[in-house]
DNA sequence: TTGTAAGCGTTATCAG
DNA sequence: CTGATAACGCTTACAA
């Protein structure tokens, strides 16, 4: 009962009283076969429920058809979204996904790609982590191609799709100064993921040019948790900020539930408060929050373009951009 | 640039001056190989960046090593827990989880087992949507393992693990009398899952039991904006409900934001409310929702578990119990 | 358009 | 323990 026993393409030439080879080309788009011999075998093919092997025509091909998504944190809500975005798309290119958590060890980045060469992955897109230099030179010299999302270190080959980090966090120091707020905060991780530092630095750089110094609070992993802590910390300083940028949603969420229930503040009347992502969360009754929507339709549209042209592809570096979504946690709007 | 050119087991069998069983015998856990020529071929193949090629492994053995995640609403929280769950047991068995979203249309769960076929998954999971009873058949047939999560149409292959919604329930309506409510309702999306429909009868039926009356209503998909709605319908009944069991988390968050923004309607105290698997945001301070927590690593060990067993394997029916979690949205706890 | 035959990179069998 | 050799199920020249 437990014996693997799928029927092969030689059955099905058999019962149709075709060759083998008829069986194959009925079943590959644009071959040769004539309609009458293409429909015998589809018939035959379907009263035997067969199943072209993909293994063993990966083999031949030497085209697996999977691609490999390598992520951490694939329960937080802004990666589980891009997540479906990408296996949306992969789909819709007649390519699969294959999913690799890198949840645990750090070095798991490296060996997921080992995983996703052992498979053939036709490509593999990196989400969270950063594989060593020369995994990644092994991976291209076996014609894997190698997308890098919100990676930002440049490497040759492969393609890197960031988005614009710093200059978004300048428009968040505009919306500030805007709504009058003097003393800024930053609110952030202790990640130190590339997206997250540009946005710490970018938020920095641009405050400084409106002769603004910004506080800057580092704490934990970047969650909701996170984001109390830090409400904690900064909301108790002497000089309280009267305007906080988040790195990510998830903080900004666990900020203001702290800012709200803990130390009683009005928002934004008398606290403004940006994230970053536009998770769903952020559009709830409770938050509202004024954020900056992360590009993740055309993101995995870009990727999956460019891991699937048949020629060969040149790495290269794509930067898209956040949309500011005005909400009611900043004054003005 | 782009061929692909991957190394194999031949050329590390010339380096390292063996012969190609040798280094098959090599990366074959307990295959019957000295030590010496073992370090030879595992250096050889170091050297040359040899990674061993699953989708031929897969086509000799008769296993791949595959496992298919056959999902709907993939970035919804309780989903993407489940996924973390498994993509995490799944790795620590040794296997490698192919996603496949099914999203778009319904028919889509049965072309995603085909899909699963064609790359000899050794066995499929399936958390969303039915597939048709004659492609089940075949899977079964073809010696592909299936577990169903929460689908509850009890098939005889598969196994079939399953939460005790009813029971729940039932506990729920203890809850709401104990707080001393009268006018019980039930917060349901359209979507009519079998989980969902139990919850809501299991609550009906408890209710009757205490001799109380239960208001339904359904709307739209499972999500925060049903709950939204949902509270519209519920609260402006001349008998407004003074307890509320939502089918899920997500409803439950919206119906919270809608009453006490949209009614202020203070929650507990005027209003009692439970939900259903303890999402993450479940626990925000903007909610502390009392709901059950699904036993997502439980379910995902027991999946595992029997999908990697080696010998013939029965189906069955695993019951799981969900653990009501007490927070603050119903009066006593 | 069709069939024949070679080959893809493994593992399993069987001598040695 | 080791090395030849035969599968595995498919695709793809090459001939017909």
């Amino acid at each position: 009962m437990s014996q693997r026993d799928f029927v092969s393409a030689e059955e099905v030439a058999r019962r149709a009283g075709v060759s083998r080879s008829a069986v194959s080309r009925a079943f590959t788009p644009g071959a040769s076969v004539s309609e009458a011999t293409r429909q015998k075998v589809l018939q035959a093919a379907e009263e035997l429920g067969y199943q072209v092997n993909h293994l063993a025509r990966g083999l031949m091909r030497n085209e697996s058809g999977i691609v490999c998504l390598i992520v951490s944190g694939v329960a937080t809500p802004y990666r589980s979204t891009l997540l479906r975005e990408l296996t949306v798309q992969l789909q819709l290119a007649g390519k699969v996904a294959m999913l690799i958590n890198t949840d645990r060890s750090d070095g798991s980045v490296n060996s997921a790609l080992e995983q996703a060469m052992r498979y053939r992955a036709d490509a593999s897109v990196i989400l969270s982590g950063l594989p060593d230099k020369s995994i990644t030179q092994l991976c291209l010299r076996n014609g894997q191609r190698l997308v890098l999302i919100n990676r930002d270190e440049d490497q040759s080959g492969p393609l890197h799709i960031n988005v614009d980090d710093r200059a978004s966090a300048a428009r968040v120091v505009t919306a500030f100064v805007r709504a009058g707020c003097t003393r800024l905060a930053f609110a952030n991780s202790q990640a130190g993921t590339p997206s997250l530092m540009a946005r710490e630095e970018g938020f920095i750089a641009a405050a400084r040019d409106y002769g603004l110094d910004v506080v800057v609070e580092r704490y934990g992993s970047t969650g909701y948790e996170a984001g109390l802590i830090l409400a904690q910390r900064l909301l108790t300083k002497r000089e309280r900020p009267d305007a906080i940028f988040c790195a990510t949603d998830l903080i900004a969420c666990g900020l203001m539930d702290a800012a709200r229930h803990q130390f009683s503040l009005l928002i934004p009347q008398q606290l403004c408060v940006v994230g970053f992502d536009d998770i769903e969360q952020a559009s709830w009754f409770s938050y509202r929050l004024t954020t900056f929507t992360q590009p993740v339709v055309e993101i995995a549209r870009e990727a999956v373009i460019w891991l699937s042209q048949s020629d060969a592809a040149e790495g290269r570096s794509l930067t898209l951009k956040a949309e500011l979504v005005w909400r009611d946690s900043v004054r003005g709007g």
